[in-house]
DNA sequence: ATAGATATAAAGATCATCTATATATTTATT
DNA sequence: AATAAATATATAGATGATCTTTATATCTAT
């Protein structure tokens, strides 16, 4: 068996997926709260560019890990709502415990600073 | 006080600097030595490709975080061996600092999933 | 003598984010 | 009524760190 190799960039990209998704669990929301949520929830350490955001979405909505629609909110605005499928929540489980994971390993090595 | 972005990239950077200088804290090592124990360590999660290691540690060597010294091992063979700097040390502390801050507010909002 | 493992190095490709810009609506201010 | 600021979505192009590939050389086992 060929372990696979640590893919950084591919990393981060699927932190930032999990985020995202994780912040649909508890119902749909559109793009610009999804971001402040995220901000408030991380205590402002988590912040998305918008230009990184969107294309996010889009990425997540062709991958059909999300779905979106848009709602008229007001007279004239236009939001675009977007809700976990089944597909996104399986997703996220494993994407979870997968953090989960490197996250242990990492403080196995670098939890000896401290203590 | 202007909220520093999430920068991703920087950020996985910092990773890699921080698992390499935490592997150093127990003594100097070669830059393949390194590589094996930190996938050792990781139970082969972590692996860095050469193309990736070698680069970090000139980049560490540079900003004087480690010292590099060639060592003559056998009649001919030469391997360079690096160790942490007062610096390294006072890096990774804060690196740590911060990357134990980093996951707890991931699981502050990812954790949702178990349980 | 040869192959495979050990060891370091660097050039170029890849790719996801980041910066900057564009567009439009809603709300608050004057 | 006019203007500014906040809200909201979108995309093109620049940036930059890793990843792939290639090069070079030594040591060990067969």
């Amino acid at each position: 068996m060929i372990k696979p190799q640590l893919d950084i960039p591919l990393l981060t990209k699927q932190f930032n997926e999990t985020l995202i998704l994780a912040i649909l669990v508890d119902g749909k929301k559109h793009g610009y709260q999804l971001a402040l949520e995220i901000e408030e929830k991380s205590g402002g350490l988590f912040r998305f560019n918008h230009g990184t955001l969107y294309p996010i979405l889009h990425r997540l909505e062709k991958e059909k890990l999300i779905r979106g629609a848009w709602k008229q909110e007001g007279p004239k605005r236009q939001r675009k709502y977007y809700t976990l499928t089944s597909a996104g929540k399986k997703y996220l489980a494993v994407h979870v415990a997968q953090w989960r994971e490197f996250f242990t390993q990492f403080f196995n090595i670098a939890g000896v600073i401290e203590g």
